[in-house]
DNA sequence: ACTTACCGTAAGTCATCGCTTACCATTTGT
DNA sequence: ACAAATGGTAAGCGATGACTTACGGTAAGT
């Protein structure tokens, strides 16, 4: 499946603070690269460099605007992951009960 | 906060794609660190590390039963990275209504 | 008691990743 | 046309992380 190569793809852009950092500037609204990188202690290279990260894993927008370059969180991408965790979701609780139910009736393993 | 804290270690739990073949074995439920490791291309050590990482993430829970350690997905772990995307879903909604709305009333930037 | 099975930890190696400083292209302003 | 602003890319460096082999420690089998 190369769905879950999205998986992935967005699993490893979020795991990096400052790029969770920069997911979190833009939840008020679509910012141009200047703007995120002055009010962050790294440089505007490297916003830039995770910006393209996030734009590869589908968790942003890109809409050019004359000279700037506007980016926004993409809802798609973030339902992505939504869905994944749900599914997982589903699965634990189900092996949850699996296991309670399995032990009141007093077999334990194989 | 601290809990954000937590966020960012099952993020980077699960970044991992090791870890989320682990996560997957277990999505049936509890099984040992031998069990898991003889269906992996890693050695088991390299899988203890990994159980490591994602109990301390909180997303497996362990139970000692005699010789062995059975590990299961611990679905509050689980719950805490879905409201962290839950919030960031809300936000990417609102965000992406407001700017449709600017947009259509005529006025794009300050 | 001895041996076997199961599992966590330590040490060391190799690749990956995030950051910086340069550099270049494109667009806006004068 | 020239100068300033905006931002993507390249090269290089340092740190983090995933894996291996080797070892120790406890529980189960004979």
């Amino acid at each position: 499946m190369d769905h879950k190569d999205a998986i992935a793809a967005t699993m490893t852009a979020l795991a990096d603070p400052t790029r969770r950092d920069i997911i979190d500037r833009l939840r008020g609204g679509p910012l141009p690269v200047g703007a995120i990188a002055k009010t962050m202690p790294v440089s505007r290279p490297a916003v830039s460099q995770h910006l393209r990260v996030l734009s590869d894993a589908g968790l942003l927008s890109v809409t050019p605007s004359g000279n700037r370059r506007l980016y926004a969180i993409a809802p798609d991408g973030v339902d992505a992951l939504r869905q994944y965790l749900d599914g997982l979701w589903d699965d634990a609780l189900a092996a949850f009960a699996r296991a309670a139910q399995e032990q009141a009736k007093g077999k334990q393993d194989e």
